[in-house]
RNA sequence: UGGCCUAUGGUGUAAUUGGCAACACUACUGGUUUUGGUCCAGUCAUUCUAGGUUCGAGUCCUAGUAGGCCAACCA
């Protein structure tokens, strides 16, 4: 009952109004229709959550329906990649749908078009097509093959159809209408001639449909209500309309489309073309590098399925340009995994500390709580030696006092275990510090509920045992881009602007309760960031990805002075 | 020079359809804290401009301005 109202956007306002004047709640259906000629990415993502959403929300069946009308750039590697991206953050369509799978009934409607005068055989080679197209601004001129005879049309298409031309010689146009403002109305192109195999027809055509005389139909034989899509097809909405109206039954729901902005994410880019080109260029390893906005890199950074819906929910849907900062993905990707990581302690980049007043040769098994933020996540045993590493960043010789760290003279809090005060180091012939000589209190335990334990100290260090450590290649990532809108410059192109510093490679030191990580797996190095478990990792040589830093305010005082 | 779309804080979306501009993020303050994390509290807007209608305009009207899309046998 105390279900917040929550606001609607344009498109639930549209279903709304829809819902009001007629439809009823089991006419509604959506579909998600992706290309396979890419991966998905974080702008499809948005689509996948805003059609899903709407079928969740209304109770309402969702198809997959790829749109493979052109088998030049269409492989089945993508359509398992994509089917694997949907299940991935937790939907699930309802029919799997191609628009091969139309391509009789495509080419039925194709011919009663013919017959009924409104389509033509073309034979003119794309350039002349063009010349006589007209400009935005300018009236085009009908082709001479315009008035072609309704029999010399079945018979060209025919013929297209059996294999009897070569890739160019004839097309079939739409006869609409040559001096429309909307130069997609200006006798489309509705099929050409190519001599290509598909990914599901073979060779069992020579002939395919564009998009504009596959998509709407697709979606009236799939009955789909409301047909969304970016607002690049808003102009394609006449000629969408337009193919309707040539094959629609006043019996069956006429589709409809409406068009919202694609998302655009600062620091990146999400067009397939340019992923395509930073993937065959060499500047990541795959569609699934963890640097790459694609869900598939997503995930393999470390990502939830979760941590993307919230976003996609929190950034909405709207008409207008956009530029969302990577920040609030990284937000959700932190609000998330700030619930359901386990913390653990790892030195990415380690100095070793003495302990002199801890005996030589013994260890213990301190007390580690799981997840601060999770009661039911429970506790591990850490080792502690005389031998240990700290965070090199976390120890200075002298320091003012807002450095809550370690310095000659203070204290400091090892998390989990003792207090331990800084008393000298030695450095090596360049003067880099090699080693911090400390002693500890041994009262000051954590946990053991003495006066000296409960003493509040300043600042808190993570740790590991040296002896206990375990070896990982820790991968870290930074943006791909180092300007927020890469490819929002006319001038310039967006690979100037690649990060040539987004991937580091480090050893760490880790807690040996990681030797049993399997990969996937999410953890919190403390006071670190999120690090998961990557594909590369091999038994006894774990590979980790940072997915995202922990919010850092000390880095941002640092960053003033 | 044509047609169409869009304009609300640094960012992204809202605004009961003409009635006190709200939410989240970021940034900045402060508090709590055995993670400089989390958590809590606070601060940050002449709704693109100029007119008009109205008791009242982010919302309606007019004129500008800025940005985007449209001339692939791509989707």
């Amino acid at each position: 009952m105390a279900n917040e109202e929550k606001s609607l956007n344009f498109i639930e306002h549209i279903i709304e109004d829809d819902l009001k004047s007629g439809y009823s709640d089991e006419q509604l259906r959506f579909r998600f229709p992706p290309e396979p000629n890419g991966y998905l990415h974080i702008g499809h993502a948005s689509s996948i959550c805003l059609n899903f959403g709407l079928g969740e929300r209304y109770k309402a069946p969702v198809n997959l329906r790829f749109d493979d009308t052109n088998p030049e750039k269409e492989e089945k590697e993508f359509v398992d990649a994509i089917k694997r991206d949907i299940e991935w953050l937790g939907f699930t369509w309802d029919q799997e749908c191609y628009a091969s799978d139309y391509f009789q009934q495509l080419y039925d409607w194709a011919i009663g078009l013919i017959k009924a005068g409104k389509a033509y055989v073309d034979s003119q080679s794309s350039e002349e097509m063009a010349n006589q197209k007209g400009t935005p601004t300018e009236p085009g001129t009908d082709s001479p093959f315009r008035d072609r005879s309704v029999e010399e049309n079945v018979s060209l298409f025919e013929r297209m159809k059996n294999g009897e031309f070569e890739e160019g010689v004839h097309v079939l146009r739409a006869k609409i209408d040559m001096a429309s403002p909307n130069m997609l109305m200006r006798d489309p192109i509705l099929y050409r001639v190519l001599n290509k195999a598909h990914h599901r027809t073979n060779t069992d055509w020579c002939i395919y449909p564009m998009y504009d005389w596959a998509h709407g139909q697709g979606d009236y034989i799939e009955q789909v209500s409301h047909s969304l899509c970016t607002l690049e097809f808003l102009p394609h909405r006449e000629l969408y309309d337009w193919c309707l109206d040539q094959l629609v039954s006043s019996k069956k729901l006429r589709p409809k489309q409406r068009e919202f902005a694609r998302r655009n994410l600062s620091h990146t880019v999400v067009s397939k073309r340019k992923l395509l080109q930073l993937v065959n260029d060499g500047v990541v390893a795959g569609w699934d590098d963890p640097r790459m906005p694609t869900i598939s890199g997503l995930r393999r950074r470390g990502y939830t399925p979760e941590s993307i819906r919230n976003f996609a929910d929190t950034i909405g849907i709207a008409k207008r340009e956009n530029l969302v900062d990577v920040s609030l993905l990284e937000f959700h990707a932190r609000e998330h995994l700030n619930k359901i990581a386990p913390r653990v302690m790892a030195v990415l980049n380690p100095l070793k500390v003495v302990i002199t007043n801890y005996p030589e040769g013994e260890e213990e098994w301190l007390d580690a709580e799981n997840n601060p933020e999770d009661e039911t996540a429970g506790s591990r045993k850490v080792p502690f030696s005389r031998t240990l590493y700290i965070e090199r960043e976390d120890f200075r010789e002298q320091a003012n006092r807002k450095f809550f760290r370690l310095k000659l003279g203070g204290e400091v809090r090892l998390k989990n275990g003792y207090i331990i005060k800084a008393e000298s180091c030695t450095k090596d012939t360049d003067g880099n510090i090699i080693e911090v000589q400390c002693t500890y209190d041994p009262k000051s335990k954590s946990g053991s509920g003495t006066e000296e334990s409960l003493r509040k100290v300043k600042g808190t260090l993570h740790w590991v045992s040296v002896a206990h450590a375990i070896e990982a290649e820790v991968r870290i990532y930074d943006r791909l881009f180092t300007d927020e809108n890469p490819d929002g410059h006319k001038d310039r192109d967006f690979m100037e602007f690649v990060n040539r510093d987004s991937l580091r490679i480090v050893t760490g030191f880790l807690e040996p309760s990681l030797r049993e990580a399997k990969v996937g797996e999410r953890f919190q190095f403390q006071r670190l960031g999120y690090f998961n478990v990557d594909n590369d990792s091999k038994p006894g040589n774990l590979v980790f990805n940072r997915t995202v830093t922990l919010r850092d305010t000390w880095a941002k005082i640092q960053q003033k002075n």
